[in-house]
RNA sequence: GCGAAAGUGGCGGAACCGGUAGACGCGCGAGACUUAGGAUCUCGUGGGGGUCCCCCCGUGGGGGUUCGAAUCCCCCCUUUCGCACCA
């Protein structure tokens, strides 16, 4: 026993168990027991529909409503660790205190089921993704309902249900219909390895962020959404969003929009012509030569004789390059000279035009002016290449031969004049773009244009555990949407899940009697053989909760016309650019269409920070369980010898063995104490460490609540509770008044930690005083229900109370009992002090500055 | 490189709009009650002085504004997170 669990977190965890078993059998008989009290508490309120979400229309009138909502999981094998909780328990307080705040409150909990991980469990294992999901599901709730959350489980969803993805198809098919899905052969994202295509927003640095596989580019027939045509809209409306800054910022840059202009430049010697875009057309004049990217349509045509054999080898070597190649900034900058000469449309010089990968076929036009004097990716290659480099902008430090100098702001315009006159000579940047812009449109060489990052969407994968697309290609290559009526397109179940042999996707497999279609026109056509992608059915559940079991509409117009918009979403960080843009993006879209009314569909966002634990590893890297480790003074060592280890703080990872899970957690000190440890570990939104003693500092506080209503030796009511008027105790009273201010304004602020240690006082209070009016401690429990609601509700009962605590209205406070004492503000001249003041808060400074000058006289 | 956020005891973290640090919890120390307790309760706990009244130093570093700065301003350092040849 004792090799077994020297670890300090286990041993405490084994150690705490054992004495709760103790315990049930002899002395403390009526001791806090967490694990009879939770399960009970959670039946009752699962048969008396506790937190059902009311459909009555009259009831619906009555109140104002809530709808708070956590970013659903995805059910993955490995099932729930800590960072799954704590944004669940922080939006259950806050449904909980809304409720007996006198609102409707939605707060559903559902699943993203569909996507690649169950496909590759079950070819591992042999079971059909459908098999594997719901045996994940089935984890998932049954550890979730453990922390007695409030959720109304008559709304649960799973994107992977028929019933549900029908209504994916359905959206689809709005999409087609407003000509925003097309299917077009574009260079996509291949992962080998997955063998699919992925989206832009899942692929970095050449690699799918998930598992790190590389990325190449290949030219494929792909379903795109035009997501670019909101790309203004998308940025603009972040402005009405009560989101974190961080978050609308990352979006901002994703969207990327930049102001510039398109600039025409003719091939000397012909009538060819291409167009640059450029952000900075002030420097027209510095520009010394052009660049096309590789992939370039212009390039085969204009590049000469001489020149060929050179530009054809670096096209077909930049062709081969992956993506992590190209973008690899540590290499230095490559190209070569195509032969031909571009003609500055504003002075008429002859530029060479030459042929590089730095200029990407995907941005603008493919196509730059080069201004080496100021812009430093032009700046590196003109030197690499003993180009000219000249200065167009002064007020640099340094020479533009040495450094590009690329402020936009201060810098006046040189050297740009041309030949008829025409000058910007003089003027700041920001007036010479506008006057060269407004002079290029004049003679018809260019325009004023907005250029974005944003891409489409690309929404189509070569996988089988997703929804497949509700089209047809009819026979001649017409693509043909079915008719709404014919929905859904189910998943026909198969039983191999790779592509075919010949790269199909795997739903080729799936035979003739599920491909073969005949349309309503008579015709006959293939499905689609491809499938949507994961963030597909996350683009709209929250809608689906608003009325999950309609079967004839997605959702009603009544339901979404009450509950819309969602007015609390809390989830991680990760999902900051992709789902939450994709889902504003389809959220749009439906607004045009007439089924929702709100323009954005998540009015406030939290973000939940990651918790972290601590690992364990020796000096050859290796990694050690917790339980295997001990502490002697401050350092780590492996349990019984002297090998001694690094401690460090990391993301919770199998690989580490520093994963924590909730049921352990439970299993030892409760639900109650696991939500409260959850949100009393620091602010919300920051990193933080998982430290398993700490849970013991919640528990305690946990253990001092019973106590201070029950009798742990006979189990009836506490001794030191009194019936007399809550005023029989005046600075309790006091100080449960500015615990219920303190409690309500911290936990609306998504503040829990500050709200919890402000119980910790008023309970280290209530223990102090030797009378506790019963009525401050009902009241108290109240406040304290959506935090431990197992224990409040259990203590409500032992009170003599006889409706469940979970309707219990929440408790105001008076104001003149939670002011705040005064202030004792210290008077100082030139830093000596000089006297004291006790002021009210809030007094003014000159106030203040009145009150000393009389006390110093 | 660009952008954003953040640096407070042995640890997680408090501190409203500048009001005189370290709430709450962990850990640690002392005591009480106990056959015993790693349970519970009480007291103490930033550092350094000092015959217990108190003094000095303290919120990454350096300047500044102010009667007063963790909080506001400038420069620097560090960490974390985004973006990364986007013309």
């Amino acid at each position: 026993m004792r090799q077994w669990c020297r670890g300090r977190g286990l041993r405490r965890i084994r150690r705490s168990a054992r004495r709760g078993r103790a315990r049930e059998g002899c002395m403390a008989e009526h001791s806090y027991q967490p694990s009879e009290i939770e399960p009970k508490w959670q039946a009752v309120w699962a048969e008396r529909g506790a937190f059902r979400t009311p459909t009555d229309p009259a009831e619906l009138a009555a109140k104002p409503k809530f709808y708070v909502l956590d970013m659903f999981p995805y059910p993955s094998g490995a099932g729930l660790h800590v960072g799954h909780p704590e944004g669940y328990t922080a939006t259950d307080v806050i449904a909980r205190m809304k409720r007996a705040q006198g609102f409707n409150v939605l707060h559903p909990m559902g699943w993203d089921a569909f996507g690649l991980p169950a496909e590759r469990a079950a070819v591992r294992e042999g079971l059909h993704p459908a098999v594997i999901t719901e045996r994940n599901i089935a984890t998932f709730r049954t550890q979730i309902q453990r922390l007695g959350f409030s959720y109304d489980w008559e709304r649960e969803i799973s994107t992977a249900a028929v019933d549900y993805y029908r209504w994916t198809q359905w959206i689809f098919l709005k999409l087609y219909e407003r000509g925003l899905a097309y299917e077009a052969s574009v260079p996509v994202n291949w992962c080998p390895a997955l063998g699919t295509v992925l989206a832009n927003e899942e692929v970095k640095d050449g690699a799918y962020v998930e598992t790190g596989d590389p990325v190449e580019r290949r030219l494929m027939r792909q379903w795109m959404l035009k997501i670019t045509d909101y790309a203004e809209r998308l940025l603009v409306d972040l402005e009405e969003l009560d989101w974190p800054e961080s978050v609308k910022e990352m979006q901002r840059n994703w969207i990327g929009k930049s102001r510039g202009a398109d600039v025409v430049f003719r091939i000397d010697g012909g009538e060819r012509s291409f167009t640059v875009f450029t952000t900075r057309p002030d420097t027209l004049f510095g520009a010394t030569y052009c660049v096309l990217a590789p992939e370039h349509p212009l390039l085969a045509e204009i590049t000469t004789a001489g020149q060929r054999a050179a530009v054809e080898a670096y096209v077909a070597a930049a062709a081969q390059k992956t993506d992590l190649d190209r973008t690899d900034l540590a290499k230095s900058k490559t190209g070569v000279f195509t032969g031909a000469l571009a003609v500055n449309p504003v002075n008429g010089q002859k530029l060479p035009i030459w042929v590089a990968d730095y200029v990407l076929m995907g941005y603008g036009t493919g196509a730059i002016m080069a201004v080496p004097g100021h812009d430093e990716r032009d700046h590196e290659f003109a030197r690499a290449f003993g180009l000219p480099i000249v200065e167009v902008v002064a007020g640099s430090g340094s020479p533009v031969g040495e450094a590009a100098y690329t402020d936009n702001q201060d810098g006046v315009l040189v050297n740009s004049t041309a030949p008829d006159g025409f000058s910007i000579d003089g003027l700041k940047v920001p007036e010479a773009i506008a006057r060269i812009t407004a002079w290029l449109e004049e003679r018809g060489l260019g325009r004023e244009r907005v250029q974005y990052r944003l891409r489409d969407w690309l929404f189509s994968r070569q996988r089988y555990w997703g929804e497949p697309f509700p089209v047809v290609h009819a026979e001649g290559g017409e693509v043909v949407p079915l008719p709404e009526d014919w929905l859904p397109v189910e998943l026909p179940v198969i039983d191999e899940f790779k592509p075919t042999d010949d790269g199909q996707p795997p739903l080729a497999r799936a035979g003739e009697q599920w491909l073969r279609v005949t349309l309503p026109d008579g015709r006959s056509g293939t499905r689609e053989t491809n499938t949507m992608p994961q963030w597909a059915g996350s683009c709209w559940y929250y809608l689906r909760f608003l009325d999950p079991r309609n079967d004839r509409q997605a959702w009603s117009p009544e339901a979404e016309r009450y509950w819309m918009p969602v007015d609390l979403y809390v989830g991680g960080v990760e999902h900051a650019v992709l789902h939450l843009l994709y889902a504003r993006f389809w959220h749009k879209v439906l607004y045009d269409c007439g089924y929702v009314h709100t323009k954005e569909p998540f009015q406030r966002l939290f973000n939940q920070g990651m918790i972290l634990a601590h690992s364990f590893r020796d000096a050859g890297g290796k990694y050690y369980h917790p339980a295997e480790v001990e502490e002697r003074g401050g350092r780590s060592f492996v349990a019984g010898t002297d090998t001694e280890l690094e401690s460090q703080i990391e993301k919770m990872s199998k690989s580490k063995l520093n994963v924590v899970n909730p049921d352990d957690v439970i299993a030892a000190y409760g639900a109650d104490a696991m939500r409260l440890y959850e949100l009393f570990m620091g602010p919300l939104e920051v990193q933080k460490p998982w430290q398993m003693k700490d849970v013991e500092g919640v528990n305690r506080f946990l253990q001092r609540v019973w106590r201070l209503v029950v009798d742990e030796r006979t189990g009836e009511r506490a001794a030191r509770l009194s019936d007399e008027p809550p005023a029989s105790a005046p600075e309790l009273l006091r100080s449960l008044h500015k615990t219920i201010k303190k409690v309500t304004a911290d936990t609306e602020a998504l503040q829990m930690n500050t709200a919890i240690s402000q119980m910790m006082i008023f309970v280290n209070d209530a223990t102090a005083t030797p009378r506790v009016p019963v009525e401050i401690v009902t009241t108290f429990l109240r406040l304290l229900a959506p935090f431990a609601p197992h224990l409040c509700e259990e203590l409500w009962l032992r009170l003599g109370e006889a409706d469940l605590m979970a309707h219990a209205p929440w408790p105001g406070h008076d104001p003149e009992l939670a002011r705040d004492e005064l202030l004792t503000i210290v008077v100082q001249v030139n830093g000596k002090r000089r006297g004291e003041l006790q002021v009210a808060p809030g007094t003014r400074d000159e106030e203040i500055r009145r009150l000393a000058l009389a006390s110093e006289a």
